[in-house]
DNA sequence: GCAAGGTC
């Protein structure tokens, strides 16, 4: 026999490093050509290599003819055939470059749908520089030993029609998600940073949000009336009255008043029962996010934090929907790890219990483990959030594999005048569990002890409390992602990001999810018109039909072709409505750009938008009262409610990343002059100003204009400052500003300046450089 | 500049 060069490809870098040290028994060179991690050994004659793609290293998209958006007949697009691009090119000539000097391809990525999509795209980037390799598929759920050297010894075809079912769900995404976003921003004249965007998976979970909406407004908040009356026996007591709540004001009062009549009770009933608490269940990326948001983080700053804890060999992979820590899962040697962190207390007192079992939530999958920590972590060098997702994760995985906690329940009853009061009692007996694990408390009470007949002292009664019953509450971001799952709607890896996309669009907005004015009219038009992408059953028969071309029964042609048709159908009725839609939005819009009163006539000022993406501050009366101002091209418009201290009229604010500015909406107010004043005009000794162009773009021009056309160009990103020096070469304002946050730029506004560079390109100074930053910052985290 | 799905 003679050698064979083996090129094993699997879906990320992780699962390469893990492959190749075991079927290399440790005995793995390393290299990393284009900055990509490929690993080489030998095996007996034959020589491996194994290399690592990330995720899809193609994208779906469509060709250039129909990349503007407003030249393209969305009927067309509807039609058009997506191509492949290639979105990480370093891993893509790696790829080819092995697939030239080896014999036989073995595909190991991830076992499930998007794993043979991802496998077969590999496939199709080495065919054309080694066509005719031997092909060859490696199935495994999880990177232990066992499955790793039972899948090599097995190994099986490429499932390609699996593939192809995953192909076929980009195809019908990209379809609908294009054309009716395109539709949407086309409609409401949205377009460029600010689009409007649909999708089979957000427009569904944004409708969640505006459908509980929707049930909180049309909720008729009913009255009802509580009775509590203070006892004693020996120490005092709250109970009560076991009608509560009362639904008639009269019945409560003559309960009241019976019961006033009373100078103490008599005990009907005392039981006192020890209650176990079953500890919680392990972690999947659902219940790690919900977590997590209830002490304070965002499901994508929780995953992104997860992510690179994972990265850094912290915690295990949180890309997850499994609750059941594999029985190949070294719980003991998790533990002793731990053993050397400020959890060692912990880890100790769990590893000396008898035995160790860990509870089990509903899901089992076999491809990853729940989230747990996989080494021992210090809280010093670590950020204070990454220490917090830290030590939740070990707190959960502790509190998994400690033993039950035991509670105490008293309920006692009493009559009082016939009328029948309740009280309960609950103290934590031992915490088991939760004393790892301290996120759920509850409030402890106790009542005193008694037995059936004992007398109660009656010390008051209360007056009755009025309450109104109250609508269901908003969602969070963790009870919105677990409605998701369980309505099917994305997956544990994108989940996260949907939610972000909406809070982007500003569909929503905070804590308590809320939909925007803008968020509501889409879920309404889109309702209307377009039924289908707003259920998550389209999510459900998408999935049906990529059953169906896994198991080869359909072809994704044919698919893709009746879901084509369909949303021909929808957009054929969406164009007969597109005036009515396009005004819904742009109206739901301003409303929602509302930043306060205008200084002139006390109309709604609002940020509008030019046609070519570019915004500005208006008058809702502009037609007659002409307030007009220019407003920063990026960053978030807030109101503040708060007023000019020169001029009185409202202030706005202007929120980029961390940068909070505060601004008077009055263009004629002294300050907004002086901020926006960067010189004089030397055509016509008028104000050069900082302006912007209907695109968004901005330059400084002369405020003659149109009479004085001066206008220069200026760098498009960073903050601009005026020095109020002058140029020693033509005597032009000089400004400040910096260039991708690397160092300040001072200079010359006039492109024509002799003491320009030959290119006519603003340079930045090599020695006026005032804030020189240090010598590179380290990076926070390696 | 569009989707959703992988992964960093």
């Amino acid at each position: 026999m003679t050698a064979v060069r083996r090129l094993v490809v699997t879906e990320k870098n992780h699962a390469a490093l893990r492959i190749a040290s075991i079927l290399s028994e440790g005995k793995t060179r390393r290299s990393y050509p284009r900055k990509v991690a490929v690993f080489e050994f030998d095996r007996g004659e034959d020589q491996w290599t194994v290399v690592g793609l990330r995720g899809h290293v193609l994208k779906l998209d469509y060709t250039d003819e129909f990349n503007r958006w407003e030249a393209t007949e969305l009927k067309k697009l509807i039609w058009a055939e997506p191509i492949k691009e290639v979105t990480a090119h370093n891993i893509v000539e790696t790829l080819k470059e092995l697939a030239a000097k080896t014999d036989e391809v073995i595909i190991a990525t991830d076992y499930d749908r998007e794993g043979e999509l991802i496998g077969v795209e590999a496939l199709e980037i080495m065919r054309p520089v080694s066509p005719n390799k031997t092909v060859r598929r490696a199935k495994f759920s999880a990177l232990t030993k066992a499955d790793i050297d039972r899948a090599f010894e097995n190994l099986v075809e490429v499932d390609y029609a699996l593939a192809e079912s995953a192909e076929t769900r980009q195809v019908v995404d990209l379809a609908w998600g294009a054309t009716l976003t395109r539709f949407m921003s086309l409609a409401a004249n949205q377009l460029g940073h600010d689009f409007l965007s649909v999708g089979r998976v957000q427009t569904p979970t944004l409708a969640l949000v505006v459908d509980r909406e929707k049930e909180i407004e049309n909720f008729v908040p009913q009255d009802y009336w509580s009775l509590f009356a203070l006892l004693k026996k020996g120490e005092e007591f709250r109970a009560a009255h076991e009608k509560n709540p009362f639904w008639r004001r009269d019945e409560a009062e003559a309960a009241r008043a019976r019961a006033c009549l009373a100078v103490d009770g008599k005990v009907i009933s005392y039981e006192e029962q020890e209650k176990e608490e079953r500890p919680p269940v392990p972690f999947s990326t659902t219940i790690f996010i919900t977590e997590a948001n209830r002490i304070g983080f965002s499901a994508a700053q929780a995953m992104k934090i997860a992510e690179n804890l994972y990265q850094d060999g912290y915690i295990s992979y949180p890309r997850t929907d499994n609750t059941v820590y594999p029985p190949t899962l070294n719980l003991r040697g998790v533990l002793n790890k731990l053993k050397a962190s400020v959890f060692s207390d912990a880890a100790t007192e769990i590893l000396a219990q008898p035995s160790i079992r860990p509870t089990r939530g509903k899901t089992e999958t076999t491809d990853h483990p729940p989230i747990y920590p996989v080494d021992a972590a210090k809280k010093t060098g670590m950020r204070s959030d990454y220490w917090r997702i830290y030590e939740l994760v070990v707190s959960r995985f502790l509190a998994t594999l400690a033993p039950n906690a035991v509670a105490v329940h008293q309920e006692a009853r009493i009559d009082v005048n016939e009328e029948v009061f309740a009280a309960q009692g609950y103290r934590v007996k031992s915490p088991g569990w939760r004393k790892y694990y301290s996120y759920y408390d509850r409030e402890e009470k106790t009542i005193p002890k008694m037995s059936q007949g004992d007398r109660v002292e009656m010390v008051k009664m209360h007056d009755l409390e009025h309450n109104k019953t109250k609508p269901p509450p908003r969602y969070t971001q963790g009870s919105l992602i677990q409605e998701m799952e369980r309505k099917g709607l994305g997956t544990k890896s994108t989940r996260h990001e949907i939610l972000q996309k909406l809070f982007e669009r500003n569909y929503m907005e905070g804590r308590f999810l809320k939909p925007t004015s803008t968020g509501r009219a889409m879920v309404l038009a889109l309702e209307t018109h377009a039924r289908k992408i707003t259920e998550p059953e389209m999510t459900a028969h998408l999935e049906s039909d990529m059953d169906e071309v896994a198991r080869s029964i359909r072809t994704e042609k044919d698919v893709v072709t009746e879901s084509q048709e369909m949303l021909a159908d929808v957009l054929d009725v969406m164009d007969t409505h597109r005036d009515a839609i396009g005004m819904s939005i742009k109206v739901a819009m301003q409303e929602q750009n509302v930043v306060g009163k205008c200084p002139k006539d006390g109309g709604d000022l609002y940020v509008a938008r030019t046609n070519r993406g570019g915004r500005y501050l208006t008058c809702m009366n502009y037609a007659q009262c002409r307030t007009w101002n220019s407003v920063p091209q990026t960053g978030d418009l807030e109101a503040t409610g708060e007023h000019c201290p020169e001029c009185k009229s409202i202030m706005i604010q202007h929120v980029d990343g961390r940068r909070v500015t505060k601004m008077c909406v009055n263009s004629e107010c002294p300050s907004v002059v002086k901020r926006r004043h960067i010189g004089v005009c030397p055509k016509d000794g008028g104000n050069l100003t900082l302006r912007y162009s209907g695109r968004g773009k901005r330059f400084v021009g002369c405020a003659n204009y149109p009479k004085c056309t001066q206008t220069y160009p200026l760098p498009q990103k960073g903050p601009i400052h005026v020095t109020g020096r002058k140029c020693e070469h033509c005597g032009s304002p000089i400004i400040e500003t910096t260039f991708r946050g690397k160092g300040m730029w001072v200079l010359c506004i006039n492109m024509e300046c002799p003491g320009k560079a030959k290119n006519n390109k603003p340079k930045p100074p090599e020695k006026k450089a005032k804030k020189e930053r240090k010598p590179k910052a380290v990076k926070a985290r390696s």
